[in-house]
DNA sequence: TACATACTTCGTTATGTGTCGAACTATAGC
DNA sequence: GCTATAGTTCGACACATAACGAAGTATGTA
């Protein structure tokens, strides 16, 4: 079907092998969030997420659109992502159930209950 | 389906983040191979393709058997592999077409031309 | 019993990768 | 324009990992 090099197949299978890459992907499976929101989940440095979505994003594993100053990451659809879908689906089955990710989408659903720029304004007044 | 908790995904993306350990897997695409085989194709050293290969084992990726001296892996098959065999077939259908590949298919034509046992004492002998 | 041999394990070294904070970029609002 | 702010890029550090050769293990052979 996909054919695809070597290279960019390594570059797809590095991108899952991270435990933190795996949980914004799964924290994707519902729907476009923006970096804050991902970043409320993970609790790592800004930096931290923004290296690994671009790592995501190189290897064709999320889409992103930027709205102000907001960037919006997905899991690509359509033709976008013919070629790692089956990768994605993968994971998903078999990564359902497990503990971390249920906690990830519990914290996922009280940071998606306040405005994005709510969440922004409490993440820097934590960080100083 | 098939469950698995984020540690042993984790071992199986991790496994399949490496050129060299997705190299053994489409070898073994054909059928199982000892190890001096799988060395003859990859060119390299016997203490790291054993490693690669324990790598691949933990994570179950790979089925093997003893058979006197000689030790022969195989890709997991029935319920075995249930758990990683999506994630091998749709590597197979990615790189399909890969040049590395397809070379490496005919190194090992080449290698399974001979017995396992002239084999490695040609690999011996190269080493001295 | 002794030796050869197919493979593994161990220790070392070089390279790669995840993390952070600081500095930078681009957009929004006054 | 100036300031604030959402993300990104950069540099530094710690840790992980792939490679090798040397030593070890287990099996066949004389």
């Amino acid at each position: 079907m996909h054919r695809a090099s070597m290279k960019a197949t390594l570059r797809v299978t590095k991108a899952l092998a991270d435990q933190q890459r795996l949980r914004i992907l799964m924290l994707l499976g519902d729907g476009e969030l923006c970096v804050c929101q991902i970043i409320a989940v993970l609790a790592l440095a800004p930096s931290t997420v923004s290296k690994h979505l671009s790592i995501l994003s190189q290897a064709g594993l999320v889409d992103s659109r930027k709205e102000g100053r907001w960037m919006y990451f997905r899991l690509p659809e359509g033709q976008d992502g013919e070629f790692v879908q089956p990768a994605l689906k993968w994971l998903v089955n078999v990564l359902q159930g497990d503990d971390l990710l249920a906690q990830d989408a519990r914290k996922l659903k009280t940071a998606l209950a306040c405005e994005p720029k709510q969440l922004c304004r409490r993440q820097r007044e934590r960080a100083s």
